[in-house]
DNA sequence: CAAATTCTGGAAATCGTTTCCCAGGCTTCA
DNA sequence: TGAAGCCTGGGAAACGATTTCCAGAATTTG
């Protein structure tokens, strides 16, 4: 007999003082019209005056319904995140869902027991905001018939919801204002070029200085994280002749060039036109304020809890396939100017 | 019928095809020893071959414990808790544990809904990371005796652990730092008043003042947003005699502190020395980085993880009130320099 | 070799809900 | 007035595990 058994408030319970039958507490709770509104009120007081809550697990067992849903990311404390964790936790507010949140941390053996606890846990659907996820984990998703919502990168079958990113045109804005302020000398620091989102991002960049006819060549790798832009700024000010301008592949690492330009004595955007991609929220709050394409985390977000919602929803109406659209588009601060004539 | 149903694995089914009985499944399961090594072999090899989960519903339901932890933050994108809430993750995967995670936005609703669901979710734990969480709604829990970890604020009652910072600490430290450097007019920047946590550390201001002798009255009313710290640097700005340094009471403060600096054209740290508190991560990348009183988030995550599981590890033992202790420590970077002599 | 003891695994109760099925009590209509 | 048809609410069977007993087998002991 564990401490809390004396708090033991089970449906039973209240249908005892309210002289009723669990059937009938269920039935109230639940607000079904079916039950006569004097019990009902009969029942809402016992209730309240015992403070009892229903069981959700109880719930949960005999009604197939977890009301939970999984959330994996590949780290919290990527500053990408939290918008989207909360706006996700909002949502599930509002509609009475409970979230499940688990990272990766780029560690195979955290996803793996990321998916297997989101089955353990009976979720009623999966958002996977991580990129990089093996096949072979997705697999035991779909064979239990788990609701699957991915951004940008999810295998195309039926059953699960792809949310596509439209890179292109974001990214075609923040070259066509470079090249508006006339810089011609146009960097990129990609992101781990293992990553479909990160090369996506790349070609975007290709795509967009071909159309203006202006090269591409001066490409530096990186790998997304404020570091690997302090960094790639070194490399980027070597070369010769020198870039005017860089573009980032997230705003982390545009923060890293940031930084490191302000430790080399370099201004911005005096000497260096720097843009990056994400909008973080941190993105406004640089100094300089940093020029960057948005990808709306919280429509992000907002997609994806509701491409779930409709999974649950239709139950097994139309599974197939299901594709979202998400746009970027530059948002002008000041950390570009017009390129310096040398 | 669901769509799911037909993946009924249940533990019968294991048993059925492993032909033994439920109870032996459960047993291998769960590594007890007593069953026959070889009848366990037999049975996870079923349930390998059939990649069954256990519904971890029914397994709380039985047992009393749900393996889940709550942790209410007062919002997920302040980023002081993104670190939390990734190392209570960590640590949750490495104990089986899960994590249920609420914010409250500061929404007197959202504080219920929060309370609400940790109790239908029957948690066996719960960690209180939000400052200011109405005292009727704790009751709630207290009743349930669900096992309670407060960060500094928490009541003085049986069964619920508080951690304890040592705010005086980190602050005596950042003042005496700013008084080596010849600073004699420092001001400070409050968080919201009605947070103890915000009094506090406005306290340890005024008393590390008092010990060397300094007057103390240069307070700003701030409310720990970005925006607020750069409203309360046109206010410094604009006391004569001007201060030479600013202590504030975090670091969104500090760094809006320091943003408006920016754009008034005030040189950081040579017209003015900037101190925030928390340390977080960002505080190393801002321009420059920001000298910080430190409390470290991966330690009171961890602290309060462990103060949960000894909780529900000691199983009504000695349910006596616990204190841990929090120390907070000035971390040295670039947003300090000698005073200007004027 | 019989009796006592220890092991091992099975049957069944249990956890707290929802929901199906059904029995009465009313209404309605012929 | 009697038969037919709703409503309403109760009894009991799920849901999928764990765990307590308990019986029979295996082992040890006198």
């Amino acid at each position: 007999m564990s401490a809390r058994t004396n708090s033991s408030m089970d449906i039973r319970e209240i249908a005892r003082r309210a002289k009723v039958s669990t059937a009938t507490v269920s039935r109230a709770i639940n607000r079904n019209p079916t039950v006569d509104p004097q019990l009902a009120k009969r029942v809402w007081k016992v209730v309240d005056e015992l403070g009892y809550y229903p069981n959700t697990q109880a719930r949960a067992l005999v009604s197939g319904r977890s009301r939970l849903f999984g959330l994996i990311v590949s780290e919290i404390t990527n500053p990408f995140f939290p918008e989207i964790v909360q706006t996700f936790e909002n949502l599930a507010v509002e509609n009475n869902y409970e979230i499940l949140l688990t990272s990766t941390v780029h560690d195979p053996k955290r996803m793996e027991s990321s998916v297997r606890r989101m089955i353990e846990r009976r979720v009623d659907g999966v958002a996977i905001l991580t990129f990089g996820m093996e096949d072979s984990l997705l697999a035991h998703l779909r064979f239990r018939k788990v609701p699957l919502v991915f951004v940008d990168v999810g295998p195309d079958a039926p059953g699960v919801t792809n949310i596509r990113i439209n890179y292109q045109n974001g990214i075609r804005q923040a070259v066509q204002h470079l090249a508006a302020l006339r810089h011609t000398r146009i960097a990129f620091v990609t992101g781990p070029l293992h990553l479909r989102s990160a090369l996506a991002r790349r070609d975007a960049f290709k795509e967009s200085m071909k159309e203006i006819g202006l090269p591409s060549g001066l490409m530096v790798v990186g790998d997304h994280t404020l570091e690997s832009g302090m960094q790639a700024l070194e490399q980027i000010l070597a070369l010769s002749p020198r870039p005017t301008a860089v573009l980032c592949s997230n705003d982390m690492t545009a923060i890293g060039v940031m930084r490191q330009a302000y430790d080399l004595g370099a201004k911005i955007p005096g000497d260096l036109s720097v843009i990056g991609f994400d909008d973080i929220r941190f993105a406004q709050f640089t100094i300089p304020p940093l020029t960057t394409v948005q990808m709306s985390q919280k429509e992000l977000a907002r997609i994806a809890f509701e491409a779930l919602m409709n999974c649950v929803a239709e139950e097994s109406a139309s599974p197939g396939k299901i594709e979202y659209w998400l746009d970027t588009n530059l948002v002008l601060r000041r950390s570009t100017a017009l390129a310096k004539l040398t």
